[in-house]
DNA sequence: ACGCTTCGATACTGGTCAGTATAATCACGA
DNA sequence: TCGTGATTATACTGACCAGTATCGAAGCGT
């Protein structure tokens, strides 16, 4: 990778974060081109180099924050331990990615409607990637009876949900931090999942 | 009310319903006030003549959903009975709630940026009496003994989003009926809350 | 049947915005 | 210092849309 391609890859990063930070304040449609530049002190042409259309950074932003969560999840599974001690792993580092890209959350979970149907394929398919996943994850403790679950497909979608929604109501310098939210968040979700109370 | 009213109101009606399914289906800034009289057979000046202004609809949607699981909630808790079975009617009354205004639920969600600031102060104070109800129940069974929960603020936002979550993945025709979905939501709920297995 | 009132359709307006053509500027080598 | 190629700003265009003015039609009482 030359200058020049390092050179691009920076500018698309400044472009994706401020328009992914007034995605999430005014939302996808609320938010013209020429604000994005503005606030970039750049102008249109600017962001045109980068993305050929409006669309292309919503689309990045979506695909971005949904590949992060499957690979966090792919980490842990790979990373050996039980069933009980992988979940508690991915609750805390999941919980840690909802905060972390807040905006991104929101934006790709709000603006599901504004995403080219072609996209919306991929994006399914990788959505129903992780759940399966989740699933499989829950089934594993089931069968290794840390886990009393009578439907994991239900179960993983509560569990995605609930952390999902922390970018709804999670606002910096609340009561708690972070890795509060996410040592609670855990407790909740082995209780779910009916494991035996950890030690 | 008189008859006249009584058209008007009927009008009002139609004119959200058709608006909430389109705003569910394009997004908000995505659907044009002639797409939603199209939609009905009728012109603008129909729509502008039960609702003054385009967003206007929007608050209408946003204040009903939001009223109305506070109302289900208000009412499990006046009804009476344990905790544990107080928690476990509202979480299947919320789950068919959520499942019965999906479009509703989802438009409220996810148009959050859309509402105009005077209004969201009242849509903030009603969401946080809602937080703040359900954590009083879930305190109230704690003190009872039959919930064990080191801080129930975070329980009931991780139990309102497992539930509310359902407008994303609902499907119409999907493997199970909303109210199996409703079970397994209970059950979920009582776990987290680490309540004595049921009978 | 006739006038009056109400309601809604047609047609317009002012503003916004995605995307683009053109022109200016800058970096860099000769 | 001058020329060349890349890059970005200015300025434009065509489309869309919220909200409104005007006009016609339909209902209703007399």
């Amino acid at each position: 990778m030359n200058v020049r391609d390092e050179l691009r890859s920076f500018k698309k990063e400044r472009v994706l974060e401020e328009a992914q930070r007034l995605f999430y304040e005014r939302g996808y449609r609320g938010t013209s081109l020429d604000a994005i530049a503005e606030s970039l002190n750049v102008s249109k042409p600017f962001v045109y180099s980068v993305y050929d259309r409006k669309v292309d950074i919503l689309v990045d932003i979506s695909l971005r924050t949904l590949s992060r969560v499957i690979d966090t999840l792919d980490e842990i599974r790979q990373s050996g331990g039980s069933p009980s001690d992988q979940m508690r792993r991915f609750t805390k580092r999941f919980t840690q990615d909802v905060i972390g890209n807040q905006a991104g959350s929101a934006v790709f979970f709000r603006e599901e409607a504004s995403i080219p149907l072609e996209v919306t394929r991929d994006i399914n398919e990788l959505k129903g990637r992780f759940d399966a996943r989740l699933a499989a994850l829950i089934e594993a403790g089931v069968e290794a009876g840390e886990f009393r679950v009578r439907d994991p497909r239900t179960a993983s979608l509560a569990i995605g949900g609930m952390i999902s929604w922390i970018y709804i109501w999670y606002r910096e310098g609340g009561r708690l931090t972070p890795a509060e939210i996410g040592e609670h968040m855990a407790d909740y979700v082995l209780n779910l999942l009916g494991a035996a109370p950890a030690v």
